[in-house]
DNA sequence: ATATTTTGGTTCATAATTGGATCATAATAG
DNA sequence: CTATTATGATCCAATTATGAACCAAAATAT
């Protein structure tokens, strides 16, 4: 099997090295695993080889590939999750949401400082002005939610938010959100961010709750349109 | 080292690298990460690099930048999750209660089934009967308040909770409950147990949040009461 | 107070990098 | 021998990086 004399490595032999080494941490350090072509030349084998290789472990789940980008190690391995987070039905998620946000928001009218809106407001012409790009929106809306919640000043609700979000980043939630976020959606989504913000800078509790409630309600539209078609 | 040279940097490398320098702490005594300009020139990358990888940092919320003065390590550390729920003070987890609660309310209106009522139920004769016990009642009123989120099926709510409830178990709360729980708020919080089951069972959602509501006031209240006095 | 320097924010055109895909050829295994 | 696999070369399309210039806010020096 491995003999060095001549026998070169196959696919997957390189396949399992690379999977120990990504399991192993040594190339965990970085997110990105090398170029194809780099790795090619290190391992002295083919180009089509490694992406034979790279190919199995992306199969597995370990890694994904993005064309002109690279490819990067999966978070799920880099990073651990609760179980009950990761296994949270998106209907499930959407309803804690409906929980937590509107209240978040009254909060944020008794607690929240000045630079707290500014950077609600900072993170909300990010989205706007990404509009077209559901990609960089998704972090922004993360961002602005997070944000959110940190503006109340409880450490807990923004705990509790950030389990929430940390699951947007996965595969299936990627999918989803391409899914769910088109051009339309967005424009309704800023909409309502904004007008979350100014009825938390008008000091308007209530207000704010209901506008959070309607953003909610959008989302848990779109969710349930998708999945049913 | 072995390959550093060969392949450049990307942002998502010096990102995780950055990332990782601060979570150790090697960075974190600073509060000012060097300016863009300088790294660029040690990672010898572009400055357009660099403002992608701190981009990323500040939508996950590590770092946070100012314009004109520079870019600063956000003052709290990457926090442990459990130490989240121990290091939370009675007010904080008032409000997340005033969060979660009421809604857990009306998802039960909606997804409780015949059996769950009838185990918040027992729970709730078994602090009728023991009104006079602080410790006896305080079980059960946990226990109410875990099926009263068991009965929505959303298991996120669930372990929201159970996080919360958890807390309560520890010696910090245990005085903290010898201090509030007097016979008189244990009536009260009877009647208000009842209140809230009793809208669950007409399935008036609102009705049921509001009762809800009604009793966290008062739970507040005996909270600030005792800890001004 | 005022001027200068430093710093992040923004934009732009251009270049480099990277994964995706194909194909003819050679090597290897069964 | 035959089927599978690896090779190396080439082109494509998406993504990212670069370098330069300029701005405005903040910090610092005069």
């Amino acid at each position: 099997m491995e003999q060095k004399k001549q026998t070169k490595l196959g696919s997957s032999d390189i396949a399992a090295q690379l999977r120990r080494e990504i399991n192993s941490g040594s190339l965990q350090r970085f997110e990105r695993v090398p170029p194809e072509r780099s790795l090619a030349s290190n391992y002295n084998v083919s180009r089509g080889t490694i992406r034979s290789a790279i190919n199995k472990l992306e199969i597995e789940g370990l890694v994904e590939t993005r064309a002109g980008s690279g490819t990067y190690i999966s978070k799920k391995v880099s990073g651990e999750n609760s179980s009950v987070i990761q296994n949270a039905r998106p209907l499930e998620l959407v309803d804690a949401r409906f929980a937590l946000e509107p209240h978040i928001c009254r909060l944020a009218v008794l607690h929240g400082r000045q630079t707290d809106f500014d950077k609600l407001e900072k993170f909300l012409e990010e989205m706007e002005k990404n509009s077209d790009d559901p990609v960089v929106f998704g972090d922004s809306d993360t961002a602005f939610h997070r944000a959110l919640a940190e503006s109340t000043g409880n450490s807990l609700l923004i705990w509790m938010i950030e389990q929430i979000t940390s699951v947007r980043n996965q595969d299936e939630w990627a999918r989803m959100r391409h899914l769910t976020l088109n051009e339309n959606i967005i424009k309704k989504y800023n909409a309502q961010h904004r007008d979350t913000l100014s009825a938390i800078r008008a000091r308007e509790p209530e207000n704010a709750a209901k506008m959070m409630r309607a953003h909610l309600q959008t989302a848990r539209l779109s969710l349930t349109l998708t999945t049913d078609a």
